[in-house]
DNA sequence: ATGTCCGTAACCTACGGA
């Protein structure tokens, strides 16, 4: 089967580009982040059952599937917002997550970015890590300093602190696996590219858009769909896309 | 790098967030 995981940035100013992808990608499960809207917009006749938590102007995740979706669940202890949704598609369990940003170092809401990284780690123990099992999404952290298209720029500031490595380690070392995907382009699997400054023209970009495997998730291949990242009503993300056998 | 894009409120522009 076939998995995506696409931060959209606003599923409303995506569609057209959404749909698009969706019938020539033909993935069974899509996990999206940052839809930006209260109401998931109809999809069509594609066959997907959509599972979507979203209040409105921020933040916003789905999950699509074409294989069944059942155990639909939102929530996270002591966090409201609509950043993860969870869902047993056919064999695998899918959790699309979009982890806070942080803004800056000494922004309370570094302090808010672990505190979810913490719970998100908490909720992984309601499951097994022995099952097929995928969380993917958005998590703004760059893992290593390949991760960034260079180190220097970011001394200081959020998304490469020892904190927020050590707290994508630990969803790691409860029994996952970072499925790093073939790069669109050059010697980085670099997921986002900012819009400004033609950053995405030079490949000036980040891997922080990660699918994280249990090891009875066999990955057959896994590539960034660096296609639809390019030209006019792109998302500032390439979708993350992944073969699998369960 | 601070060059763009998103949604919103309230208008035809400014702002927060990323």
């Amino acid at each position: 089967m076939r998995l995506a995981t696409w931060n959209v940035n606003s599923i409303g100013a995506r569609l057209p580009r959404f749909l698009e992808w969706l019938e020539l990608a033909q993935p069974d499960v899509v996990a999206l982040q940052e839809t930006k809207t209260a109401t998931f917009p109809e999809v069509g006749d594609l066959g997907y059952e959509v599972a979507h938590s979203g209040d409105g102007r921020w933040n916003g995740v789905a999950v699509l599937s074409r294989v069944g979706l059942e155990q639909v669940d939102a929530t996270l202890d002591g966090h409201p917002e609509p950043r993860i949704v969870s869902a047993q598609c056919g064999p695998v369990h899918v959790t699309s997550v979009y982890v806070p940003n942080g803004r800056a170092l000494g922004d309370p809401h570094y302090d808010y970015k672990l505190a979810w990284f913490a719970a998100l780690r908490e909720r992984l123990d309601r499951f097994d890590p022995a099952q097929p099992l995928v969380v993917m999404g958005d998590f703004n952290v760059a893992r290593t300093d390949d991760d960034v298209w260079d180190p220097a720029a970011f001394r200081g500031s959020t998304h490469v602190t020892p904190a927020e490595r050590a707290a994508m380690d630990a969803l790691v070392d409860w029994g996952l696996v970072d499925v790093v995907p073939r790069p669109g382009k050059g010697d980085h699997p670099f997921t986002y590219w900012d819009y400004r400054a033609g950053m995405f023209h030079k490949d000036m970009g980040m891997r922080i858009d990660y699918v994280l495997a249990t090891r009875a998730v066999a990955v057959q291949d896994a590539w960034v769909d660096r296609e639809a990242r390019k030209g006019k009503g792109a998302s500032d993300h390439a979708p993350v896309v992944l073969d699998v056998e369960v």
